[in-house]
DNA sequence: CTGGAAAGCGCC
DNA sequence: AAAGGGCGCTTTCCAG
């Protein structure tokens, strides 16, 4: 969380980042100088200005725990600036106030401003200062393990490369694949249109060579090792035990909030040793880890803005989401797999969610681009109301610039009607995905004010992350049960849709431990 | 030495 | 020709 600047005005408290953040989530940042510049045409004294160093803000304590990482210390700066700078600071607070209040009550925005952002503010504040424990030992013992692997894997590498080069160099490594190896050159980057060395293109090269698939295996590895497991013991606080991440409810376009210093939000969980790093988040003595994930949140929010009958009954009946799309789609007796079936249904339904075309379509699942576009049409074909979902979604998008969420949030999408059209293309993608994340983003947003509400009389359990869809606690191990149905109750209860929100809860030691 | 761009990749 | 929504972090590499 930065710094935040907020005065009283006419019964609304007025936060000028999160006012600011409604209006407009898709600006760079919400600074209370540039937003005083925009709205008042006053030119006040940044934070840089003040400290240098590209300080974003500056805080009135010791950077105390969850206060935001990037904040610099009052005590680091000049007193005299520091003065000006604070009072000058509490005065555009002042003019901007009633500015943005006025485009809060304008442009609709006041409901979810009140019912939701605002009253996150406290929670979000709380999961920071709860923070989390690490098992620091179980890391150290991690890397040490990881560092015999990895050296073992380079002795490999250098062997089949002919010479010893640096791995992490994309540069390095493109020479030595497509020049040294003579591998044919599938892809290319970007921006320097350099030979791509990117998963997709060495997963390929894989099925026809052995070197690509030691390269990913020690990517993989050193990827875990530097993000996590090296780097995670460096941020535990010395005070608390605990690593206490910042949340950001600013930034993300769609509604999401995001984490940082560090993020928590994308701890490892897909391979062996991600959930071995997963493993080492623990509870304090006598404590376990709770965690309750919404199951297919953003599926269910589809069904539930397009009313289209077959998803609606599919989460209503409670059966297997991606199996009854693959039934729709392929027909019951198609005479195919029913587990292969199942599994290109999943990508298709992700495909519609993100937007993807037949091209990539058929990359992933590995079949014609022709193939693939027959399941996109079949896909429409079997869901017709998510067809007009998206038609009217973009319609009302291109009348308005702006999409908007099940709870009134909104996000401008000015490049609809631009004339380029990779430009067009993506806003319209932008805008169709806006809804469905956005709307899930609320919907977590209120059951974290609801179950903090309901936790309230009990300090001993805390909650301690949230990842998007899911809520993590520490809770006593003689009580878990207890608190584990107090969470699933409110998480249930935070939206009312024409489907039912279902929560898998996980009571025990560790994070997900009953997702197995 | 610091900052930023680019590539790559972890999660939902 | 391009081709997937939303994030943040690490490493490399180069410029100042």
């Amino acid at each position: 969380m930065l710094a935040r600047h907020g005065v009283t005005l006419g019964g609304l408290a007025l936060d000028t980042m999160l006012a600011s953040y409604l209006v407009d989530a898709t600006r760079s940042a919400h600074l209370i100088e540039d937003l005083a510049l925009e709205h008042t045409s006053y030119k006040a004294l940044s934070a840089e200005d003040v400290c240098g160093r590209g300080a974003k803000a500056i805080s009135l304590a010791e950077v105390p725990v969850g206060r935001g990482a990037k904040a610099i210390s009052l005590a680091e700066v000049p007193v005299d600036a520091a003065v000006v700078y604070a009072c000058e600071r509490a005065d555009l607070v002042g003019q901007l106030a009633p500015v943005l209040r006025g485009l809060l009550l304008g442009e609709q925005l006041a409901d979810v401003y009140a019912t939701l952002e605002l009253p996150l503010v406290p929670v979000l504040k709380a999961v920071e200062r709860a923070g989390v424990r690490i098992d620091t030992a179980a890391l150290a013992a991690q890397s040490l393990t990881v560092d015999r692997e990895l050296a073992q894997r380079s002795a490999t590498i250098f062997e089949m490369a002919g010479g010893e080069f640096n791995i992490n160099s994309p540069k390095q490594l493109a020479e030595v694949l497509f020049d040294r190896l003579q591998l044919p050159v599938l892809k290319r980057t970007g921006t320097s249109k350099a030979p791509s060395t990117a998963v997709e293109v060495l997963e390929e090269l894989a099925l026809t060579h052995d070197i690509p698939r030691q390269i990913l295996e020690w990517r993989q590895l050193m990827k875990l090792k530097g993000t996590y497991i090296d780097a995670l013991p460096l941020l535990v606080h010395p005070q608390t035990g605990r690593v206490h991440t910042c949340f950001n409810q600013a930034v993300a376009a769609t509604g999401r909030l995001s984490s940082s210093d560090p993020n928590l939000q994308n701890i490892p969980i897909r391979t062996a040793l991600g959930r071995e790093i997963r493993r080492a988040f623990t509870a304090d003595p006598g404590n376990v880890l709770n965690s309750a994930d919404y199951s297919q949140i953003e599926f269910r929010v589809l069904a539930h803005l397009s009313e289209e009958p077959v998803l609606v009954d599919a989460f209503r009946e409670g059966v297997d989401f991606h199996e009854r799309t693959a039934v729709k789609i392929f027909g019951a007796d198609s005479g195919r797999d029913p587990h292969q079936l199942r599994s290109i249904a999943k990508m298709v339904n992700y495909a519609l969610l993100y937007g993807k075309g037949a091209f990539t379509l058929a990359k992933d699942i590995g079949v014609t681009q022709q193939a693939a576009q027959e399941f996109i049409d079949a896909y429409f074909a079997g869901f017709p109301r998510v067809r007009a979902f998206i038609d009217r979604t973009l319609e009302e998008a291109r009348a308005t610039g702006v999409v908007k969420t099940m709870y009134g949030r909104r996000r401008l999408v000015p490049e609809l009607n631009s004339r380029d059209f990779q430009r067009r293309a993506a806003s319209e993608r932008e805008a169709v995905n806006m809804p469905i994340q956005g709307s899930a983003a609320d919907i977590m947003k209120r059951a974290m004010i609801d179950v903090h509400a309901a936790l309230v009389p009990h300090p001993e359990a805390r909650m301690i992350l949230t990842v998007h869809d899911e809520l993590l606690f520490e809770v006593p191990e003689a009580r878990a049960e207890e608190f584990s149905a107090i969470v699933r109750d409110k998480m249930q209860g935070a939206a009312v849709m024409n489907v039912p929100l279902t929560v898998d809860v996980g009571v025990g030691e560790n994070w997900k431990d009953a997702k197995a």
